[in-house]
DNA sequence: CCAAAAGTGTTTGGCCTACACCCATGT
DNA sequence: ACATGGGTGTAGGCCAAACACTTTTGG
């Protein structure tokens, strides 16, 4: 097993923007002029995705794979569907494309997609590579391959598990505040959630872990800081009835 | 894209099999003949799984795979899981068995797990053939490859959706009674549910609906007879917290 | 009459919900 | 002082769980 890309093996990555005007959706320039030729550079766009390395786990290769096109890391990104129709390349110049940029004869290709959620507000994203770009939910409808599905599907996945999946954290910073989780989620959930219940109910779970720090330099009473343990959250979802809401 | 099989992508199919005794798995023999050229003939048991041809659907494969191998088919697989460590060949005896039976060069496999579940009494399933093999969860925690890993998350996958997919009713009869409902959701849970209870909460459902007929020819107090309403359990399971157990 | 499953109510404890006020800080 | 969010407790309702006996049939 040599680090070679494997030719039958692909990761996409769908990364979710989080702003109050509404959620975006991060995708790629692709450069099209190599294939024909055109004096003038033209482009379009695709969500982030490429083959994976023989010697690479696929959780890895989606994170390499988003840091190398768009410049974005440590976003946490999560595993939810596999593509293996046989018409996926139907679009020949998806294909040409594809064995134009990896230099591998391509025939089929089951690709893992992979679904990530940040904040636009960060000033993290600012390391975006100039070939990435967010784009509506709306204008990202006719894309190569099957990528439209891919976020179609992504979004159904948003909507559906609001209090099951680590979504909402994907929006917080490292250390948060207790009102701070309350706004995502009450976003989420379309608003209306009780902070005394709400608070009650986070201290009966471990992977809401308190820090030994507060907020400073706030016009209020400093608030306790709390980190997420995305392991200890893992075994809770593993129970019977597990929300979080 | 010829019909040859492709050696980077396998399915491996969990296919359990209920009985009022309790919950088993359908494994075949493996010859390890070839491997070791011993005198007497020797086996040992994996999943059901194999490569996937590359003009061919993943879902399709799995139906495939396990009708070669086991005899069984008309069964709904259900896809759960992508397997791609980068050690589930550690072991070499692996590695040369899939080696000697394909033909191909083996690096690396990325599995894609499928799960199903048939009633042992079924008298469909006496097409099983010689080489498969029904054995109880406890002795399948040594096989080859991951095997023993997939079978332990498809064992949690049942156990999380016993009260919330319909798969309890793919088990039994047309025309049921409680209580054998009541037995097939507690094989599921590992046992235990008061009838008591189970029958109050099984009046508050509209999917489970009461038929004009009881028992005949039974040596106790005939039971009221139950059907299943798919389209009712369908709305039922919208909301938010839809559990019937 | 015996075996086997059918069927039926009540009590208890835990959990979720609703609800209002004082606290600490920066401006 | 005042604005802003931080942080706390209690009472009521609902739901899930625990618990045992009588009924109906075939053998």
């Amino acid at each position: 097993m040599e680090s070679q890309l494997n030719p039958h093996i692909s990761v996409d990555c769908v990364v979710f923007g989080f702003s109050p005007n509404g959620i975006k959706v991060l995708l790629v320039k692709r450069e099209l002029d190599k294939l024909n030729e055109s004096p003038t550079p033209s482009y379009d766009l695709k969500l982030p995705g490429s083959l994976v390395y023989n010697d690479e786990l696929l959780d890895d290769a989606a994170s390499r794979v988003l840091k190398e096109l768009t410049g974005i890391e440590n976003v946490f990104l999560e595993r939810f569907e596999v593509l293996d129709s046989l018409d996926r390349m139907k679009n020949q110049k998806d294909k040409e494309w594809l064995e134009s940029t990896t230099g591998l004869t391509i025939d089929r290709v089951i690709s893992v997609a992979y679904f990530g959620l940040v904040n636009l507000a960060d000033s993290e994203l600012n390391g975006l590579s100039e070939r990435s770009k967010w784009v509506t939910l709306e204008s990202a409808i006719q894309l190569p391959f099957d990528h439209s599905k891919i976020i179609q599907r992504a979004r159904e996945l948003l909507l559906h598990s609001a209090g099951t999946e680590p979504i909402a954290f994907d929006l917080l910073p490292e250390k948060f505040t207790i009102f701070q989780l309350q706004q995502v989620l009450e976003v989420f959930n379309g608003s209306g959630i009780d902070s005394r219940n709400f608070r009650k109910k986070l201290k009966t779970l471990d992977f809401i872990v308190p820090l030994a720090e507060k907020q400073i330099n706030v016009a209020h009473k400093p608030a306790q800081l709390y980190k997420f343990d995305r392991k200890r959250f893992m075994q809770f979802r593993k129970q019977k009835n597990a929300s979080f809401i």
